[in-house]
DNA sequence: CAGTGGTCTAGACCACCAG
DNA sequence: TGGTGGTCTAGACCACTGA
């Protein structure tokens, strides 16, 4: 068949992207566009869904489609996972593990993690190391109700995130991404003046109603994440 | 009808998440899981497709679906557009241009936007204000081939982004993000310190295959962008 | 090369909401 | 309240690829 359901979103984007249809204006219906380039109306659906999915139109019952007044706002990230980043740009991982404590939990960890006052916690500090040289630096916060077992993982040869996903099963969580200058210790960490701008991803992973761990990632100076 | 494609897609993924087919290890074939189900094949591979979007599983003809070996390492973000951001948080926005100027591109510019060494390029700094108050840098160039009609634009009341949406149409772009070191002059548009950590995003657009416009943005300290 | 996911179709009914 | 997108179905054929 010539008319696949991504040939005929390619077509639509084109005319859109070509200004047949400019930004805020109105597309034909699916059944028309499904007569016009004789297929099925679930064809056109589904091209149509996969525009609205990426940000192009927005589809309204009744309203019809329109093209989106700021298309393209929308990316898709990939949040890097350090050895497999690492192992693809050819050298070798290692996780170093510089602090391993555990602890009560201080109040910030309780506001992040939902614990009270004597609930523990395991607080690791680790450098990602890439051919030995450091990449990040990983602050990082178990709840220790929720992965007891991870004082007893060989942190040294698997990450703990690694561990985590693997032994805790999985998780949902939340993410965000800023700038942070290095503290002394960070700048140590990773080699680096004290100062120095780093980019950070903050994580969030919780399973049910229970808080697993709170991450901060920093990696080291001119460090660039992009979207597709 | 009891199985729509989301809740059974929410089905499955609290199977997966309760550990019942952990990380690596294979499902049912949709034929099975439709019976299983009671609905249509059609209904279960929508879901499972969504599940793949997500990352959360891997699916490949004759070898069947996998639970992802690193679930949710995807993320979806939404790149700010600086009016929407600033007026959804009740602040009044309003862009101040600082620099605007044609010139021959410089050489660096000239490699971003592929250009050649007579070509005209338009090189604007903004100061992104809300309530007056500085909330992000733009450092823009302009190719002045694909957009001529930009020295004409009121670019105090509409910000140079919007109006080449609007103008230029659609385009296709990439972005990155990072962090940088305030210099002297971004830490003076921001009213913070020289060398504070500032969250950057850069972005390049085109269309069809003429480049259109790059551009960095610095955010003020503590700016973070959050995924879902 | 057989079995899996990938896709299309034609028809139907439903949910929503703008006019 | 009627028209739009949202969805499901049953069946069919295709494309890829791993056992």
């Amino acid at each position: 068949m010539a008319h696949t359901h991504e040939t005929i979103g390619q077509a639509i984007r084109k005319r859109i992207t070509r200004g047949e249809w400019p930004p805020g204006s109105i597309i034909p219906r699916e059944q028309d566009l499904s007569e016009e380039y004789g297929c099925a109306r679930a064809t056109v659906n589904r091209a149509l869904r996969k525009l609205a999915d990426d940000g192009l139109v927005e589809r309204k019952r009744r309203a019809g489609t329109r093209v989106a007044e700021f298309p393209a706002h929308h990316a898709r990230i990939k949040i890097p996972i350090l050895r497999l980043e690492v192992e693809a740009a050819g050298a070798v991982y290692r996780p170093q593990v510089t602090v391993n404590e555990i602890l009560k939990a201080p109040l910030f960890v309780r506001g992040l993690l939902h614990l009270n006052k004597l609930d523990k916690v395991l607080h690791l500090e680790t450098i990602h190391l890439a051919n030995d040289k450091p990449f990040a630096f990983e602050d990082r916060w178990v709840n220790l109700n929720a992965a007891p077992g991870i004082v007893d993982a060989p942190l040294d040869r698997i990450s703990a995130n690694e561990w985590l996903i693997h032994e805790v099963a999985f998780s949902d969580g939340s993410v965000s991404f800023g700038a942070s200058n290095a503290t002394k210790r960070e700048a140590d960490a990773l080699y680096t003046e004290d100062g120095a701008a780093l980019f950070t991803i903050k994580r969030r992973t919780w399973k049910a109603d229970q808080y697993i761990t709170a991450v901060t990632l920093y990696f080291r100076p001119g460090y660039e994440m992009h979207a597709t």
